[in-house]
DNA sequence: TCCTTAGTGTGACTTAGCTCACTTTTTAAT
DNA sequence: ATTAAAAAGTGAGCTAAGTCACACTAAGGA
């Protein structure tokens, strides 16, 4: 049951068949088919999602109602809007299925209660929130020292399935380029 | 004794008096003038820094020589070359001092004693990250949504008091635009 | 199978922001 | 006070990337 989850956990801290057991305990599983929302801009956000299967895109949009990709979520990610989440605020992102979707939610109730209960999942999360970090942190990096050519370079290197599995014009939304911008790099 | 940090702390988790003995058993304090280097691109990372007085860049410098800050790091501030720190690695970065500079110095070793010892500081820690993590995605947006002009306003909104602090071609650096730009947006 | 829609490519034109070169102002150091 | 160095401003021209418009292709639903 899970054993995605399971996998993904004890690449960071081992877990006992009844640990593993009780971990299961707090998540829901729940399947979204495309096109469907997991979050909606300004509704609550209730959960945070592990993706078993399937693709997700997190999407700001600004006032003249143009979509930005935040961030994708594939198998073995973790996503949500995460400072609606910790803050119990409304969502300023949307997260949408760009394929059939399966996921685990976590309510914050349950993140916070297996922190406490299990310090292993602490650990667990501690980790995962510092590997968030530097990621973004990297991400700003590639941004201030690297052009749009060079960006998608980056990009098609470090994640290469996601090139394959997403639409170019959502690309140019994540590195933050027009889609013909991005139409144009590839010679 | 290092009143500045226990309030840092105490905004997150309360500590009683002992706990906050124990805690700063952890830590050691350093003094640095300015213009010294308290990490160098290259060398090994060995502490995370918490900002007592003073005023901090952390730089990366692309091939071609140029400079981008990466963040600033003053007062009640933690900052390091956290990819380095966390995985033991050579540092990618450099964190310099902008003004002489008090910092709290925290070993790996010793942050992981701390988050095994006190699962206070292990919840500390984790906040600490997620906001973090939060932070560099909401930059992430900033640089996604807004121009030149929109990203140093909301910049000034949010740090006023950096702005005060360092000179402007750093701010430029830091919102990936050149000295002259940024020097043009005022109007 | 046809038809609609989403995705992609490309030309023509515009623009934000870069670079280079020089000047002025501010700050720090002797 | 004098000088040097750092920071800031500004003009001129250049370029990466944006916008708008239209054409083409692939793919999913009735």
């Amino acid at each position: 049951m899970h054993q995605i989850l399971r996998e993904h956990i004890e690449k960071i801290v081992p877990l006992s068949e009844d640990e593993f057991a009780f971990v299961c305990t707090h998540f829901t599983v729940k399947k979204f088919k495309k096109h469907q929302f997991l979050i909606q801009e300004g509704e609550e956000v209730k959960y945070s999602y592990f993706v078993i299967s399937g693709l997700l895109k997190l999407v700001h949009t600004d006032d003249t109602g143009k979509e930005r990709v935040v961030s994708f979520a594939m198998e073995d990610w973790w996503e949500s809007d995460y400072y609606a989440y910790f803050t119990q605020t409304r969502a300023t992102m949307s997260l949408e299925c760009l394929e059939d979707t399966e996921v685990l939610c976590l309510l914050l109730e349950d993140y916070k209660k297996l922190c406490d209960d299990l310090p292993k999942m602490q650990r667990f999360f501690l980790e995962k929130a510092n590997y968030g970090f530097i990621g973004s942190q990297r991400r700003i990096i590639s941004w201030l020292t690297s052009n749009a050519k060079e960006r998608y370079e980056q990009l098609t290197k470090q994640y290469p399935s996601l090139i394959q599995r997403v639409p170019k014009s959502l690309l140019a939304g994540y590195l933050g380029v027009s889609r013909e911008t991005l139409s144009r790099l590839s010679p």
